[in-house]
DNA sequence: GTTGCTTGTTAAATCGTTTTAATTCTGAAT
DNA sequence: ATTCAGAATTAAAACGATTTAACAAGCAAC
């Protein structure tokens, strides 16, 4: 059987309530001797109060949810990491929630995690939260749970949120691209329909622009952040002849690679690349990846130190924090030919 | 404030007793227009019971807990995916913790979530587990909770495990080099002390063996389970001139990928190459390296359920279950030139 | 008009803590 | 010998649910 306060009690000739005080550094009124008993006789028994009878009392549960949409994929992985490292330094245990990108399950765990008392939540929504974000912030409401969001600000949640600038993100590698030399850089976005993406591209737009370079619509072939994209976005923009491919992210940069290597293109010699979100393998392949490190774990920490002051009480300030993240130059990239 | 139970037993005029039988089904007693009256009231105040409440009379949390070394890695973040979407089809909740390889946390986060009390634990042991698997056993023991080891069996702690049959794996892989025509197959291992990779050795051993091949160490050369060492590795093994490599994971394919395009080595037209683990990256590089896959969804699916039942009180074959890994035939390896 | 049997409802105990207010005890002052 | 003030300890209430055993109320039977 568990070993109650009574058990310790008894065995330290004590009432529960003395063991309580002596066990919790409240007993500056009890005489030391007492308090010495109570230890004593908590460390035999090896006493450990009943969290559930705490909570009870307290109304707090010492944990923390965190919905996201995709555990597998590295950059959420290390969101979580950085969340996990944060709260375990206040005691916070961190409750996983894997949403699959289905937005109806952010609502779904919205629910369940206010239920079962958490004292708070992080939420990477879904990539298109459709109707359901009005939906995560009634649960969020009723329950009167502090929240933070990550990685996405939300008209329809009032909260806090840590976000990765994109923009500068995109903004940093294309630029090092022109530095360069390269004039002639083609982009291939993301879905149109996530915001990540767009702000990346609004980057590309906004370095070309900076240097003075007209856009051209045929240097922006349309990806979905997947490799195959990757692949035939390669093919349209070399016969624009384009010495540099600047890919949304890192998974559409091997597709690029892909055709290279089976085309007999030579990279970074013959075409330079760049990608986006330093993937786990970007810095493993065979030409190391040119690429923007997402300062994910950063993301994690922060938003679980924002959701920590508000769980204090604390007034956190309501405008996004945005995080910069990191030009990571590797091999994929050099000087054009012709420079 | 929160919506109790007293509450709705006021809107209802009911007792709380009677609108608790009411509202868990256990209402046969109950005069049906009573029992509509208490659904209706709960409905119309969005009642949800506590928790913490519950908990403490029924002694379980819902819990479950998950430990494991390092969540950004793939393997890692599959089991724990899998565990997670197995634990949510019987309503528990996956607590999430992260060792980062260090075993004394092993223990700590054992006792943490013991303390917590959930009702189970999951747990992928450090890779050096050394004196503190013991340690666990004991916090695990005295807790009385059940736990599922995965990916790892362990002497001192007595508990069902869920395990990937890494020889076979390899078995799987080497003979498909063998099949294919090769007979001079270089193994580059993983760190000696790491029984996966002991494992793993043992499957291309017994490969050579199957096919009368006599082993020679010069074929054998150490490795560390990352890239860079599979880079060495590939150089050692060239000059004994082999015309087929096995990496005991993918990182150090890498290695073996990044060494041929600095020698301008032709995957797969001079040198075969085949991994370990199937990474995320692994179909995504320029020739989408052959390698088997953990079957480690499955390992966290399996492990959850096995949990899952000794929570229920049912007896679980203590002999562990071990699961195939699957052979990834991609376009690193084909027949050598001679064939 | 008691007694006994249903049927429907609820008071009270319980879970393991914390916390507040009450109680007991000691010794000094009247 | 009372009374009183502080010091040390504890009884009891509270947290929010479930569950068991007790309680009314209605009705039939003797």
């Amino acid at each position: 059987m568990r070993v109650t306060i009574k058990d310790v009690a008894k065995k330290a000739g004590l009432s529960p309530a003395t063991v309580s005080l002596a066990l919790n550094g409240k007993g500056e009124r009890l005489s030391p001797r007492t308090v010495q008993a109570a230890l004593d006789a908590a460390r035999e028994l090896d006493y450990r109060p009943d969290q559930n009878a705490l909570n009870l009392i307290t109304h707090r549960s010492n944990a923390i949810g965190l919905i996201l949409p995709d555990i597998c994929n590295a950059v959420f992985a290390r969101i979580a990491h950085g969340a996990q490292e944060r709260c375990q330094e206040d005691g916070y245990h961190l409750i996983l929630c894997n949403s699959d990108g289905q937005p109806q399950k952010d609502v779904e765990y919205c629910r369940v995690l206010a239920d079962r008392g958490v004292d708070g939540m992080l939420l990477v929504l879904s990539p298109d939260t459709g109707g359901y974000a009005a939906e995560c912030s009634r649960e969020i409401r009723k329950a009167q749970v502090p929240v933070v969001l990550i990685d996405r600000e939300s008209r329809e949640i009032a909260a806090p949120a840590v976000c990765t600038d994109h923009e500068l993100g995109a903004l940093l590698v294309v630029r090092h691209l022109l530095e360069l030399g390269h004039r002639k850089i083609g982009c291939i976005s993301g879905p149109p329909g996530v915001p990540s993406a767009q702000q990346r591209m609004r980057g590309y737009r906004r370095a070309l622009w900076e240097y003075g370079i007209e856009q051209e619509t045929g240097l922006m072939v349309e990806g979905d952040y997947r490799t195959e994209s990757g692949y035939w976005a390669t093919e349209r923009l070399l016969e624009q002849g384009v010495t540099a491919i600047f890919a949304c992210n890192d998974l559409m940069a091997c597709g690029v690679y892909r055709y290279a290597v089976e085309h007999g293109i030579q990279i970074p010699k013959n075409l330079s690349v760049a990608g986006f979100d330093d993937a786990e393998f970007s810095d493993v392949l065979a030409v190391p990846l040119t690429t923007v490190r997402q300062p994910s774990f950063t993301l994690g920490r922060a938003a679980a130190e924002r959701l920590i002051a508000q769980i204090r009480g604390e007034t956190v300030p309501q405008e996004p924090e945005v995080f910069p993240p990191e030009l990571k130059i590797r091999a994929s990239a050099c000087p054009p030919k012709s420079v």
